[in-house]
DNA sequence: CTAACTGCAAACGTTTTGCAACTTT
DNA sequence: AAAGTTGCAAAACGTTTGCAGTTAG
């Protein structure tokens, strides 16, 4: 289900550099799993991605890092499982479908897609974002 | 903030009774604080509002209750904040503010509100349904 | 040398569970 | 007695934190 894609090093560097991360070798390796196919992980697949094989990362330096990509804005968090936190690489505007029989998380592309009629914000505040989750069960 | 109405057991127990719920002395304590004024709880709220004054509900049974409201669906959960589960006695369709900075959430009528252009869901799958979250930040 | 980063383990807050005791029929 | 319900404590889970040790500029 999970499929990992192999980067040259240089490049995720160079991507790293770019949002101003100081990229360490672990940075290297966590960056590499959503610069793969998988876009949708919690922080236990990202842990336990960058632990196959031969490569060890802790889960604190996972949670560091997740929250620093977060911060930077090279992956945006999705709160749609009660239990976990998914992140996303995907930061252009879209929503998400969420099993809720699997837990499985993918994307609806934003393109199309239209929330009108919302009231205008309380004052001051301003929009952080809209998050639309459209939650369907598998039929048995 | 959070204000407490009183009501008649009669009442409750015939709300419990008429979802299929037996209604026991603590399920009737916790139905009490959904039909009071306010609407988006938390576990830990619901256990703190049974247990002002002089009743006992154990965490266990407050756990146990607000997934079977949840089951019958007199209740539904509301998922937006990473932290905790909110529960809302509102089950008419509806979405939510959720102000990052204070963690609190408040209703979006959802008269006007309109999710178009969203994809067919994909095979072998029913909607279960589209929860909207307009996260917020407070100035400052 | 210094600042930044990492790993471990312990702590944290929310939720779940096992089980004995208590109700209710 | 049988079935359903409750309370407690302990455990489980994802996440965060403190700090000593390591690495990189």
């Amino acid at each position: 289900m999970i499929t990992q894609k192999t980067c040259h090093d240089d490049e995720l560097r160079a991507w790293l550099r770019r949002y101003g991360i100081n990229p360490t070798s672990q940075r290297i390796e966590i960056a590499r799993v959503f610069f793969s196919r998988c876009i949708h992980l919690s922080a236990e697949d990202v842990f336990k991605l960058v632990n196959t094989g031969s490569r060890r990362v802790s889960k604190a330096t996972v949670y560091n890092t997740l929250a620093l990509l977060v911060e930077k804005g090279l992956v945006r968090q999705v709160v749609a499982d009660p239990a976990k936190i998914f992140y996303d690489s995907n930061t252009g505007p879209h929503h998400h479908f969420y099993d809720v029989s699997t837990g499985e998380l993918s994307d609806i592309d934003a393109h199309g897609v239209k929330v009108s009629g919302l009231p205008p914000l309380p004052v001051g505040t301003s929009l952080e974002g809209v998050d639309v989750v459209v939650r369907l069960r598998r039929d048995q």
